[in-house]
DNA sequence: AGATTTCTCTTCTCTAAGGAAGAGATTAGG
DNA sequence: CCTAATCTCTTCCTTAGAGAAGAGAAATCT
């Protein structure tokens, strides 16, 4: 059963979200809060105010979605040394639930790498690389509107 | 900058997550809208009872949240032919708003991937496919915790 | 056929999350 | 030096969405 590309690509889509949700749902993680985390581990560290234009919310939501974050230890407040108004919100790289329950899920598709060959990762890798640009760019397009 | 291959699918798999957010967004599409989206696209059509147990939600937010997608023309209610209490919810395949927003960053990956030979996609869409089940079967997992 | 079970949908209630406005603190500019 | 602008955080309010319980309709079983 030859199915066609777009409809292969779009369910491998599909399931790298439910994957996304369920793991979120799994760690009582709601959905904005996975949103900015995925935007901390895109685009590295930011202020709140960066954070809330990203996100869309307001400063006081933010505020409490830091709280939320920093309290299940996924982000840290960290003081700006130049600025002392602004404070820095950093991803925590640990041992936090979301990585506990994205495990089962590595392992799966380091298994699948492991299968190929050097120049086929090459391939797989510059996908995932020029991938990564251009849903990037989507994504900030879509902000923009 | 040659970086970390786990660090590099980790950003891949961020800005996937990360712009299908920002589109459910756009679109003024819910968080649990867009999983059950997803769970219904790569599912295929069920009833609101299989879909009440894929989302964890009880009945009386799945009704709802049906009667959502359906307005906003994701999805449609078709009875069942074989047992007269039951309904079917169907993914409809249309010029919906997600779509619309979806196509910038469709292009985008049209685009990448028509620079690749054909063993070299052949080689892309074997990952897509095992990956799809991979994370399929984890979210599968996630579930049942 | 009658009783039980199954399935969808409705209603009510409650919690969580976002918007708006403003306070407090710090920096920049005249 | 003093005013204005900037940034984070707090407080209040509103609303979207989830749970619980039950009604109504249809299938299954005895």
């Amino acid at each position: 059963m030859r199915s066609d590309a777009s409809e292969v690509y779009r369910r491998y889509l599909s399931a790298v979200m439910l994957h996304g949700h369920a793991g979120a749902r799994a760690c009582d993680l709601g959905a904005t809060d996975l949103y900015a985390l995925n935007i901390l581990q895109l685009s590295g560290a930011m202020s709140p105010g960066a954070l809330s234009d990203r996100t869309g919310l307001t400063t006081g939501p933010t505020t409490r979605l830091i709280d939320r974050l920093e309290q299940a230890g996924y982000v840290r407040r960290v003081p700006d040394p130049d600025d002392r108004r602004k404070i820095v919100v950093e991803p925590v790289a640990g041992p936090a639930d979301l990585d506990r329950v994205m495990a089962p899920a590595r392992e799966k598709i380091g298994e699948i790498l492991r299968g190929y060959g050097p120049e086929q990762l090459d391939v797989l890798f510059d996908y995932f690389t020029r991938a990564t640009a251009a849903y990037q760019e989507a994504a900030e397009d879509l902000r923009a509107m």
